[in-house]
DNA sequence: CTGAAAGCGCTTACAG
DNA sequence: CTGAAAGCGCTTACAG
């Protein structure tokens, strides 16, 4: 049983390749082929369920219709939930994607976007990987569409799909304040990710024009046991909080951690909120307010971007910065102070 | 910037393109190329950093090494766990993975399926979608190399990767009953799919064996809402349970949902174990018992069974079963019934 | 021991 | 309005 080719579809009409190809391809009005032929050929393709092999439309044209998607690891929900949403758009728009999980490992990193240009891949998206700025500033200058998100690096010029960070924490803050809680610490990692100090910076900011006093906590990350420790020994330095943001998921989850393993409850002991939502949170005992990445609409902008990028000639090089707004999900953990 | 292709080592050699093919491929000894030819050869490709295209070698020899991974929905944990660890095995083989979410949509399941073969995956791995089964037996007829997993379809002759089901609940259930617990239900969906039936087997056995009476609870699965009202209709109506076996993660999920509204209190009024073990479950107070099912062994079981069927020739059709054990996790919430 | 050539299945510049 | 032909970059049967 072979697959039919469009060389059987012409040698049943009698007619060359040539047109056949071009009324596949949508092309017959612009090509001046009679309505006459174009019928017939599209009469046949559909009698025969004739599917163009795309190893060799892609062997002619260069292009695969595959974009390579490379984050830290697919399995951790934002990502995954993020690569659903991409798979779906792709897969209506006629594209396929390649998904890599990098690990944190530098070296693996370059290999796999060796593997992307190997494969030929139309496009790119990726959460940039520590260590990979020089490889994606090389593939950028060769014109190479690539859509970046999650994290910002001020120093690598492409489009970006990221969220309001500062305004976020800002938000956040702000909400405790209001509900009447004084000493609000930040917990975050040490590191100079762009979005991670924005988002402490939207807390700072907040705490100064309230003339609060600040309690920054910024966390050594290794292991969640050091992690735990760190920050128990941060509450037992500070018994006067009354409330805490955590930076990011992880940091969230081994701020939960710390609290059974302090014996802390949730609200009556300190108030929480969370950076990034995810379902734990609502089965937390209260269920923990949290600042929520629209993951649907970051996908969607992934995409968007990365298409308008497909069309674009490398005469107009242009980067967009696409920055999508949080939802701040009100639960108990942050409620208002009772007088 | 064009990239090097065969023609151009060839050329620079003055020799054949076939001789570099041959060299390029590792069957130089076997084609009786001279050593002295060989180096040149191999010292040009690395000079040059010639990488083949993958994209003609695929139209050639129609394989792509690719392979496509078809499942409900990506995002669930349980998915993109196997998912991640199956993209790193393959990564080290040389092949790549395309991804794709059915979402329950037998219509998009179809669809999906077809654009794995239009995109001439070399493989397929799949948790079955519903309404898929005649389109993978075709599939299986054409000698396409299929590896199913997660859910075993009697009907479907197919190489498979599941769990042991039935022995996992029936210790669950054993162990529940050792902890002196006596009114044991298990709730589950009313599904024909046969690992939800063997999870149900399991603790029918278990509890005929011990002469105690069953308490059995088919969710109608639609929404949330309503599965949280038929479950807490079911606590309600047998007030002498002592403990609950939730036969799936989201069953489990709704389950703990229930005794939120219902007010109901972990181990304290109703013992509790999960099929699927999920961060929440370590989250919650106290922690709850939970059958695991070994995502990496499972993912290298998929792999490797798939790999040997890459290698067969469509002679020896064999179909393989593995089972790979899961693992369980006792917490607080089975915990021995006090005297 | 090595090479010329056909062919995988398309697209497209060119010719008429 | 339509077609013959080159070529994308490989692999491999065949010839010598």
């Amino acid at each position: 049983m072979k697959r039919v080719s469009i060389k059987d579809i012409a040698k049943q009409l009698n007619i060359s390749i040539t047109s056949v190809s071009f009324v596949i391809n949508g092309r017959a009005k612009e090509k001046n082929i009679s309505d006459a032929l174009t019928k017939k050929v599209l009469d046949l393709v559909a009698k025969l369920n004739y599917q163009p092999n795309t190893l060799a439309t892609s062997l002619r044209t260069g292009k695969t219709r595959i974009i390579g998607f490379l984050v830290d690891d697919i399995s951790e929900p934002f990502f995954s939930g993020i690569a659903k949403r991409i798979d779906e758009i792709a897969s209506e728009l006629g594209y396929k994607i390649l998904f890599s999980s990098t690990r944190n490992d530098t070296t693996k990193a370059i290999e796999l976007l060796q593997i992307f240009k190997d494969r030929h891949v139309d496009g790119y998206i990726m959460a940039l990987p520590e260590g990979l700025e020089d490889e994606v500033k090389k593939l950028i200058a060769t014109d190479a569409p690539v859509v970046l998100f999650d994290r910002y690096v001020q120093d690598v010029q492409a489009d970006y799909v990221i969220i309001n960070n500062k305004e976020s924490t800002a938000l956040a803050t702000a909400h405790l304040i209001d509900n009447g809680y004084k000493n609000i610490a930040f917990i975050t990692v040490d590191s100079v990710q762009l979005q991670m100090l924005d988002r402490l910076a939207g807390y700072e900011e907040t705490i100064a024009k309230h003339q609060l006093h600040p309690f920054v906590k910024k966390i050594n990350y290794s292991t969640s046991a050091t992690t735990i420790k760190e920050m128990a020994e941060f509450f037992n330095a500070n018994k006067n909080l009354d409330a805490v943001i955590f930076g990011a998921n992880y940091i969230t989850l081994d701020g939960l951690r710390t609290f059974r393993a302090m014996g802390m409850r949730i609200q009556k002991d300190l108030a929480v909120v969370s950076f990034d939502d995810f379902e734990i949170l609502e089965f937390c005992d209260p269920p923990v307010t949290a600042i929520a990445q629209p993951l649907e609409a970051i996908a969607e902008n992934i995409m968007k971007t990365l298409m308008e990028k497909l069309k674009q000639t490398s005469a107009d090089k242009k980067y967009s910065e696409v920055v999508v707004p949080t939802i701040f999900n009100i639960r108990e953990s942050s409620a208002k102070v009772k007088a």
